[in-house]
DNA sequence: AAATTATTCAACCAAACGGTTGACAAACTT
DNA sequence: AAGTTTGTCAACCGTTTGGTTGAATAATTT
């Protein structure tokens, strides 16, 4: 169980590694695209985009459908939920690195200081 | 300078895409750690931990210092938060999945909408 | 039925990854 | 000065990555 979030987030990360992959799963925030429209702005083969893209599936992080010869693709955002709660516990740390506690405090509390809480 | 950010970003997904690599960023977010202390838990070879940490290095996600005979392994989270906020873009799709499910529904039904339209 | 369009598959390649072992280096201990 | 402890370096190895090209497949158009 624990085994398969750990694989999920080592797929996950692994993912995102490459910015060819980031970008593409910007491209399709809002709406789906084609391989053929999601190939269009890089100089590599369109093979290499499915490549690119059979990764980000491994990472559940887009579905590929059919449609017509075309084939469409979604994102799936759930996965990078995951990733991003791994990252949360280390949020209270990168604000509170020495040189830039003082300034968080503060910003943030204008008394006292809640340590490990969110603050987004 | 996107340049950069993009190196940044790829050198850190490439670190947090490896379990032990992870769990060495955990080890040590409260405290240092010598490498020694570092590779016990793990049943690979003391120069395979080292690895890791040239890895994590490259990411800037940690720094070593020589103590003595030891080197303590200590975490510098900044890097951690590019990755959050890279992420963060996300944050509003990860929740609204239900209605882009519902939308992929209905262009899927015959129900007399044309598939391969985008939905605003 | 044939041709066109869109994408994947398969084979290949060089480079990077993640691990190993053994030699080396630096700082402490005796 | 010699030995011990701690970690890195270097060379090596099998696997994975990220790219290529050309053939194969699937749906659409003619």
């Amino acid at each position: 169980m624990v085994e398969q979030r750990t694989a999920a987030l080592d797929s996950v990360f692994h993912a995102l590694a490459d910015a060819t992959r980031r970008s593409i799963l910007r491209e399709i925030t809002r709406h789906e695209r084609t391989v053929g429209e999601l190939a269009e702005p890089y100089k590599m083969s369109l093979a290499a985009v499915s490549k690119h893209l059979d990764v980000l599936e491994r990472a559940s992080l887009i579905e590929r459908e059919r449609r017509g010869t075309s084939r469409v693709v979604r994102l799936n955002p759930k996965p990078l939920r995951a990733a991003q709660h791994w990252l949360a516990y280390y949020e209270a740390f990168w604000s509170s690195t020495l040189d830039r506690l003082q300034s968080h405090l503060e910003s943030t509390q204008p008394s006292g200081q809640t340590a490990g809480k969110k603050e987004n």
